[in-house]
RNA sequence: AGGCGCGUAGCUCAGUUGGUUAGAGCGCUUCCUUGACACGGAAGAGGUCGUUGGUUCGAAUCCAAUCGUGCCUACCA
């Protein structure tokens, strides 16, 4: 048997294999086009429009985690669609070098050999930092291999490339030669842990229990002598006061009007101090009077630049009290903060200390409190590409975005953070990332950018220069990826093919978290160096083809199965590589797209995918009746069927596998056109080809949800529970192998062929299975992801057929629940009577043995009236009853009846209210009353066929 | 402090311009090991859509308030 598949499916065993393959055989590379600029018929690829996803690097210190698979899910879901829907499609992996992620985790490698990164210096360090890098980065993509992603492996690339670092520097130097670049001293969030500056995204607020303090400054006279009078400021950091140089109070606040002028002595510092009179300063918080620390907080530094305030930094790059801190300088800032407090305690100066929840600043990497901290650093004047930002996702004139964003709603969060953007800070005190390409000149101690490594000063001509020592923010180099990966700033001949093919991409599949970290800066730094590359014909690029992607789906949240965020801290993290390994990655992913509805988080419940589990069971289980069918078949006759060849151009392929099906049967066309083949073939056709509409235009618009249940219902709903168990009628092994078993199974195994190209970019891995199995070891493509997926563009739904089906489905269920109901045991075949009329009655005619196998009927007897005395149910298109011996319930049946009979009355009464209101029916749409019209008068059959069953109930023998 | 989102069956969630008697999966109950599958089949039970008010012929859907809940943004010391 060439089918001899095992009886319950077991993911693991296929998985590594199909995941091997699809890597070894590169099926998934989309190669540089050739020539396609030059002459116009050069490959046929180039005349398909192309897809192209950039995968969100992960870092190379990366594992991967749930909000990984289901990122790549959705990834893979679009591009294997895409695929096989006959774009050119090309999915690009890489990995970012993670500045201080990576820089921590060697530099607790190199302590844990006693060694520090200051001992080994910069070069060895950062050349340990490789080391690293080359053993142990990217294991997310190993792990990404094995979840099946269908990436171009031969383009990966790694954000410090020295291709990715060209345009790193190109980016930089055209910055700062188009002067949006500066440097200088300001307020910076600054990490005591990591010693360097984070932007001010990379701070995470968390409410704290803390304190306020109250501190009493001695006002001095006119003398230098101090008047017995104090001003009481309130602070959270009274460390900070250290480096005071004004207390602020508000012009107009009368309780210190008489004091305006006067100076104060700073506590401690024994330093004169002035006041000084700004209307920023809240008059109702605290005492209304604030210490001014021009170096330790941003609003401080502000008036200080108002005010001309000298700044005094206190602190050192670890956070400890350093020289200008008099005799406090050495401990750490909580330290001295204590030492602070007691002393001020002792000179009597602490006027209170209240408690105080406020919101601290952490360093996003490792938690420790943040301190404002003036520093010098390098900017980015960010208002210019900001501008362009914010008109890439505006409509022009026609209406139309040049990016879009799924779902809407974070368009307007994008805006709201676009308008109040601030400099964007991209200097990191690191040593792991790309080096500012600046020198400073010891001489004229000007600065000099270069895109090579000058020699010499660009002012003075002094070669006594060095190099800046701090590295750029990781997202400067990830931002610039959707042009950097294409080859810009070298727009040569060769890489010029690749932009012109790829770039904008089509769409960024990513979590709202690094909206702005990343998207935002994609947006900018594409729209703004894209501009100078001119489109493929020479013209200039405008607005709309300069945008990184053309399409921003945000993806929801993965949280764990109580809602809660995932973290290593709680312990709460779900490793999906241990999920895959139990329940396998189709499962998982089938999982995942289900639950990805837009906009809500997803609560990851492994329920769920113990159910999908069993989902792909069932499939491998109609695959094993299938083949056996057909094996059978095979050796009964002894020939073999000739199934169509697959036509990889065409895009329909159900079309050619149905044409080829059909003839088989006499007098048959296609199945559109006739309407005398069995009902059960007909109407799983229409099933399959409205399933696979439903599933494309779900897919159109990112409902993965809905596309899953489509395919789900449709497989396991029609195939497996409705057409699998008919078609057993004409496949019985009792009967000749005639036309009518043949087609049978020629519409059979095209309905599932063509089944599992619609489910593969859903569940790749089983649908390559049995694909490959489905042609017995030739397959027409070497995977079924290279075949065209089914689409319904030249086929109409075929109504009739379903509804016919779905009278013939509505008979047996209620003749199944009849039987359960009077109790006739499972085995037992008995005769039904049904009342209907004509066009039913030939349905139910024609179909006969269906009704009989499904419901497990003996004899069908259409009546004028079922007979008194037996259990009935009704529905508007028939009455039904089993003949049957067993006396009737009459108590249940009389309180189901009652039940009904109240259902059908509330139903009625609502319709027939509506019916009444003169305002309905002269503003309800016509079709709105017609469907309540019809309602309401198969509710009144209903209720009259339930009034007289219980009549009868009562009146009969019971 | 502002902004956004959510609250629908025991659980997890659909329900996209307001329109007929609100759906699915899991779980639960009962029956069935029939030649693809017990990771299965069949039949069921289960919801006044958080609360209150409003708009409307008509509200899970729109508006307001309220309660609960989650998140994001913010320089009040």
């Amino acid at each position: 048997m060439p089918h001899d598949l095992p009886k319950a499916y077991d993911p693991t065993a296929i998985e590594d294999h199909w995941a091997g393959y699809w890597v070894r055989e590169n099926l998934f590379a989309q190669p540089t086009p050739e020539g396609q600029r030059l002459d116009g018929q050069s490959a046929r690829s180039c005349a398909q429009p192309a897809f192209v996803i950039l995968l969100p690097p992960p870092n190379v210190t990366g594992r991967l985690h749930m909000g990984h698979m289901l990122n790549q899910t959705e990834m893979d879901i679009l591009t294997r669609w895409r695929r096989m829907s006959g774009r050119r499609a090309l999915w690009l992996p890489g990995t970012d070098h993670a500045g201080i992620a990576t820089q921590m985790m060697v530099e607790r490698q190199v302590h844990a050999d006693g060694s520090s990164r200051q001992q080994l210096g910069r070069e060895k360090f950062v050349e340990r930092v490789w080391e690293w890098k080359r053993h142990y980065g990217g294991a997310i993509l190993e792990q990404m291999k094995r979840l099946g992603v269908s990436v171009d492996w031969s383009r990966e690339y790694f954000t410090m490339d020295a291709r990715l670092s060209v345009a790193v520097r190109e980016a930089f130097v055209r910055l700062y030669e188009q002067g949006l670049i500066y440097r200088g001293a300001y307020i910076v969030n600054w990490c005591p842990r990591c010693q360097t500056a984070i932007s001010d995204l990379e701070v995470v607020h968390e409410e704290q229990k803390g304190h306020l303090w109250e501190i009493r400054y001695p006002v001095i006279g006119d003398g230098g002598k101090e008047t017995g009078e104090f001003i009481t400021v309130a602070t959270t950091r009274p460390e900070t006061m250290l480096g005071d140089t004004a207390v602020a109070i508000h012009p107009e606040d009368e309780r210190y009007l008489h004091l305006h002028g006067k100076k104060l002595r700073l506590p401690l510092m024994n330093r004169e101090v002035p006041i000084i009179l700004d209307g920023w300063v809240s008059r109702e918080f605290g005492t209304g009077a604030v210490k001014v620390t021009p170096a330790h907080d941003p609003n401080d530094f502000a008036m200080g630049e108002r005010h001309h305030l000298p700044s005094i930094n206190v602190m050192d790059d670890r956070g400890h009290i350093n020289e200008n801190g008099g005799t406090y300088a050495g401990p750490d800032r909580y330290v001295a903060r204590k030492k602070i407090v007691a002393d001020l305690e002792a000179q009597g100066l602490l006027a209170a200390v209240k408690d105080y929840t406020n919101n601290v600043g952490h360093c996003d990497r490792c938690k420790t409190v943040v301190e404002p901290r003036l520093s010098t650093q390098w900017f980015i004047k960010i208002q210019p590409l900001a501008d362009k930002a914010i008109a890439a996702v505006k409509p022009d004139a026609n209406g139309n975005k040049a990016i879009r964003f799924t779902p809407e709603n974070y368009e307007r969060i994008y805006l709201e953070w676009m308008n109040n953007i601030h400099d964007w800070c991209i200097s990191r005190q690191l040593w792991w990332g790309h080096r500012i390409p600046a020198w400073h000149c010891a001489v004229c101690h000007e600065i000099t950018v270069a895109r090579v490594d000058p020699t010499a000063c660009g002012h003075c001509g002094s070669t006594e220069i060095t190099q800046e020592t701090d590295v750029l923010d990781t997202w400067f180099s990830s931002g610039l990826l959707p042009v950097s990966v294409f080859g810009w700033p070298n727009i040569t001949s060769e890489t010029r093919a690749d932009f012109d093919a790829f770039y904008p991409t089509s769409l960024l599949v990513t979590g709202f978290d690094i909206l702005f970290f990343w998207v935002a800066r994609m947006i900018m730094l594409g729209c703004w160096f894209s501009a100078d590359v001119p489109m493929p014909d020479g013209s200039p690029r405008q607005l709309g083809d300069s945008v990184p992607f053309r399409d921003v789906y945000i993806h929801a949240l993965v949280r764990d199965a109580n809602r809660e965020k995932m973290s290593k801290t709680k312990g709460n993290v779900i490793d999906p590589i241990e999920i895959v390994k139990q329940y396998g990655t189709d499962a998982v992913r089938f999982t995942l797209a289900s639950m990805a509805s837009p906009g809500t988080d997803i609560a990851f419940n492994v329920a769920r995918t113990e159910g999908y589990r069993a989902f792909a069971n069932k499939i491998w289980n109609a695959a094993r009746f299938i083949f056996m069918q057909r094996d059978r078949y095979l050796q009964e006759t002894g020939s073999h069927i000739s199934f169509p060849a697959i036509d990889l151009n065409a895009v329909d392929r159900s079309e050619a596998i149905f044409a080829g099906a059909y003839p088989a049967y006499p007098g048959a066309g296609s199945p559109e056109s006739d309407s005398t083949g069995p009902l059960e073939h007909r109407w799983i056709i229409a099933r399959l080809i409205a399933t696979a509409a439903a599933v494309n235009s779900s897919l159109e618009n990112y409902r993965f949800d809905e596309a899953a249940s489509s395919i789900y219902r449709f497989f396991w709903g029609d195939l497996c529970d409705w057409y699998l168990e008919i078609v057993k009628l004409s496949l019985d092994p009792a009967k000749p192998n005639g036309l009518e078993k043949l087609m049978a199974l020629l519409v059979l195994l095209a309905v599932f062929e063509s089944s599992l190209r619609l489910l593969s970019p859903f569940m790749p891995f089983i649908t390559e299975e049995l694909w490959h199995a489905y042609y017995d070891g030739h397959p027409p493509a070497k995977s079924i992801a290279l075949t065209p997926y089914p689409r319904s563009s030249t086929w109409t739904v075929d109504q009739r057929p379903i509804e016919e089906m779905e009278l013939l489905q509505n008979l047996i269920v209620e003749v199944r629940a009849l039987r359960k109901e009077i109790g006739v045991e499972e085995k037992a075949l008995v005769p039904i009577e049904v009342r209907t009329h004509a066009t039913a009655r030939e349905i139910f005619t024609t179909n006969r043995d269906i009704i009989e196998r499904l419901a497990r009927v003996s004899e069908v007897r259409f009546v004028e009236q079922i007979s008194a005395g037996q259990s009935k149910h009704h529905t508007t298109a028939f009455d039904v009853g089993v003949v049957y011996e067993r006396t009737v319930d009459a108590a249940a049946e009389r309180e189901r009846l009652t039940r009904d009979i109240a259902k059908y009355e509330k139903g009625l009464a609502a319709a027939e209210r509506q019916l009444n209101n003169e305002a309905f029916l002269k503003k309800a749409p016509p079709q709105v009353v017609e469907g309540l019209k019809k309602q309401e008068a198969e509710t009144r059959v209903l209720l009259e066929k339930a009034r007289a069953a219980l009549e009868g109930l009562s009146e009969g023998p019971g």
